[in-house]
DNA sequence: TAACTTAATGACTGGTTGGTCATTAAGTTA
DNA sequence: TAACTTAATGACCAACCAGTCATTAAGTTA
């Protein structure tokens, strides 16, 4: 057996995020308070010392975790709403999907559930997540949902709540999947569970028939 | 002014419940780790040791917060079910009503937020809440949900997954008031939110006219 | 009211951890 | 290869807190 420690390397560039997606994973699993920053440096390979290199504190490490990927994708499906033609029920199929292939598959989708458990201790980072993340969400479905209310293709409905009921089973699948999916034995299917949801909403968003 | 200190009053019945109420409010405000001990034993008006008196240890106690209050609304709504005559949809109507006042309504609406926060640190209550809760919760809404498909009243699905889809805007309305609700100026109409989810599954649920 | 039982207290301790900093060594320049 | 810059380390410290226990006093019995 050769020693065990490595010859450190400097790397820079590379360290902010690897320290950022190691603090993801164990906030996640273990909530803040209960995480050790020298887990976190362990799990990125470096020494809790490296960390405060890259981050003036540990609450600033939640923020940086916070910040880092959501925001894009939101600004992708912004994009995709814009140049959208087509029913207003496809473009809610559309948004889902992608956000389901950046968010729903990644490491990210542990986010929800860390804002969650958190959001009360930090007020300041819950804000920045409201404003940059929920908001526009509930923008982007809200107007697909005006959309397909102009066309006659939905029923009237109050749409700031609606907007809320409909993103709730899609966050409270991500939302279990780091929390009590632990419990059962048969896995869930997610693609099942996304497709059951539209089905739903495809019968009960469109204007009766009579 | 007088002394501060009170004449300290020994009070062994009510005493368990004050602390499990108390712990409740904290650990979902807060979370179970960044909760103080003699935070939630100055809530409950006692001292650390008196918590100690009628509880072996922190997590103890957190059980005890978990198994308090739940399982009964449980079986009350089982009784419903098993009483009911009428249609299959009426019955999903009276358990969420059941449900909104004995849960929603009360200081045990902080439960989900707290469970989901916690439960990959304490599988065994996870576990104890899965069996007692969740699963006859489960089987409450598939037992309606095949009796209106044997009628015809449904259409065909997949029950599992669609009792899954019913309940988390259910469980998202409580879980979002104990997190990020801080961050809307304006409140959320809880009422609306219910009907309006109703009102999509009523039309989304049925079978299809033709 | 004296003796007794036990609910309640809060000072204390041992272990833990966020954050610091003097030291080490990787990589670069001359 | 010698001098230099700075990424990386890990021993250390101070604060914090779960859990303990000797002491106090509320309420009860005789």
């Amino acid at each position: 057996m050769s020693p065990v420690s490595q010859p450190r390397k400097r790397r820079k560039e590379a360290r902010p995020s690897e320290l950022t997606a190691a603090a993801l994973g164990l906030f996640v699993e273990r909530g803040f308070a209960a995480t050790r920053l020298e887990d976190i440096a362990a799990r990125a390979g470096v020494s809790k010392g490296t960390l405060y290199l890259y981050f003036d504190s540990k609450e600033a490490l939640f923020k940086a975790v916070i910040q880092e990927g959501v925001v894009p994708v939101i600004a992708e499906n912004e994009a995709i709403a814009a140049r959208h033609s087509g029913s207003s029920f496809d473009l809610l199929e559309k948004l889902l999907e992608n956000w389901w292939q950046k968010i729903g598959q990644t490491d990210f989708a542990g986010i929800p559930k860390l804002m969650i458990a958190e959001a009360r201790n930090f007020p300041e980072v819950a804000q920045f997540y409201y404003e940059n993340v929920i908001r526009r969400a509930h923008a982007l479905i809200g107007s697909a949902l005006e959309r397909g209310m102009a066309s006659g293709e939905f029923r009237r409905m109050d749409v700031a709540t609606t907007i809320d009921v409909i993103i709730a089973p899609i966050l409270m699948l991500l939302i279990w999947r780091f929390s009590m999916a632990c419990c059962q034995n048969h896995e869930g299917d997610s693609q099942l569970y996304l497709q059951i949801h539209m089905d739903l909403l495809r019968q009960g968003l469109r204007a009766s028939q009579v």
